[in-house]
DNA sequence: TGTACATCAGTGAACGCGCGTTCACTGATGTAC
DNA sequence: TGTACATCAGTGAACGCGCGTTCACTGATGTAC
């Protein structure tokens, strides 16, 4: 699981710019960036960044900065600075929602499956912690960002199928949302006070809490 | 329950300065506030403010205008702007530890008593949700607070005790620091998520979660 | 193959903003004689 | 009781900063004839 979580990770954060190419910067931008390379490169950067600071400090013009272009080229690619924080989210889900399946099928299904969903999303807010936290204030109440959902409500939409397969045979659906839940806040709560430090980042304290979830019948 | 929360947030947004006194803003401050009341004027008003918008967007001028006082007054006060954060975190602390106790108390202890701290620590997550963020952005790690320690982890120390009184009798040391641990994510995750709106803020949510503690042995 | 032209992703200068913090100051308060 | 003086919590002007965003522009690319 964990050579897969580093898989995964590197697929979010995969840097398609050389070193050298970084070190070219003096030729203009567009030989550096083939058509439509730029956004690729704005969003890549920024995700770099947020390994560095926090989202509320990940600022339009440093990202642009860092991609070796103006800080108006952004505006080419995203109308304004929340568009471009959407993008990151977006990566940020999918990575999310990838490790929760890539842990369910390598834990072979069933309860023990289910308990490694639970520790590859610790795992994951451990990874990418800004990222983590940027995905997590994208409130269903803001539909100014998708129509009329969250992104990690998809990743909650999985949650409740998984629960299922860890609930005895004829849970209702109301077991099933209260299970999805309950496991969904353990997690997420030993996730957030391992990131703002209040408990130790242990492993083995992610891999047991994780598999310790209450469910009912 | 309910009330005794009230009654202890009030406590901590307590209002010393009436509306009348604002309204008489053009009489200059040294009138207004007797020695050493301009230090508390500003931890209410910060405290005020922090119900209105999160941490990272709360400035020390603004703190100052509401006071009705000069931004440079503050630092007669505080040494710098993160110093009079800290001050808005020992109140947060204070309160969250106060209304621990007083829901122990009030439920009359034992497993009754340990549930309705964490039914306490939810709502007072909810009440406060900036400053709730706020408290917990302190870290063990980051000793120039406090010498040695966290603020939150005064609170914790009440946890591990009270997860004793809900533990069977022969419970070791590290299935009682186990089951404190996993208490506290589970609360702290069930509050993160209704903060974020990512889970509804359900009243009856709160209460059921906030009783179904694993707890070992 | 060469020329004219539209497209559009980049540019740098400029904007207004609010911030945290510093500085030299002022003027009310309280004490010593 | 009156006067001289030290204290120190306030003041407003000023600083430098980096931000998001706008604007008119430029110059490479690709297409049409």
């Amino acid at each position: 699981l964990t050579v897969s979580l580093a898989t995964r990770l590197d697929d979010v954060y995969s840097d398609n710019m050389s070193a050298d190419d970084n070190s070219v910067n003096i030729e203009n931008a567009k030989a550096r960036y083939h058509h439509g390379d730029l956004r690729e490169a704005l969003i890549e950067e920024g995700l770099k960044l947020l390994a560095e600071r926090s989202a509320d400090d990940l600022s339009l013009r440093e990202v642009a900065r860092r991609a070796g272009v103006s800080a108006t080229a952004v505006y080419r690619h995203f109308p304004d600075k929340q568009a471009m924080l959407f993008a990151l989210c977006e990566r940020g889900a999918r990575a999310l929602g990838e490790m929760q399946r890539a842990a369910m099928e390598a834990a072979g299904g069933g309860k023990a499956g289910f308990d490694a969903t639970g520790q590859a999303y610790v795992r994951l807010a451990l990874a990418t912690p800004s990222l983590f936290r940027l995905l997590m204030s994208v409130k269903p109440s803001q539909g100014h960002f998708t129509p009329d959902d969250t992104l990690v409500s998809e990743a909650m939409r999985d949650l409740r199928r998984n629960v299922a397969l860890a609930l005895p045979e004829g849970a209702s659906e109301t077991q099933r949302t209260h299970a999805a839940i309950h496991a969904w806040s353990l997690v997420h709560g030993l996730a957030m006070l391992m990131l703002d430090g209040q408990i130790p980042a242990d492993e083995a304290l992610i891999d047991s809490i994780a598999s310790e979830v209450f469910l009912p019948g």
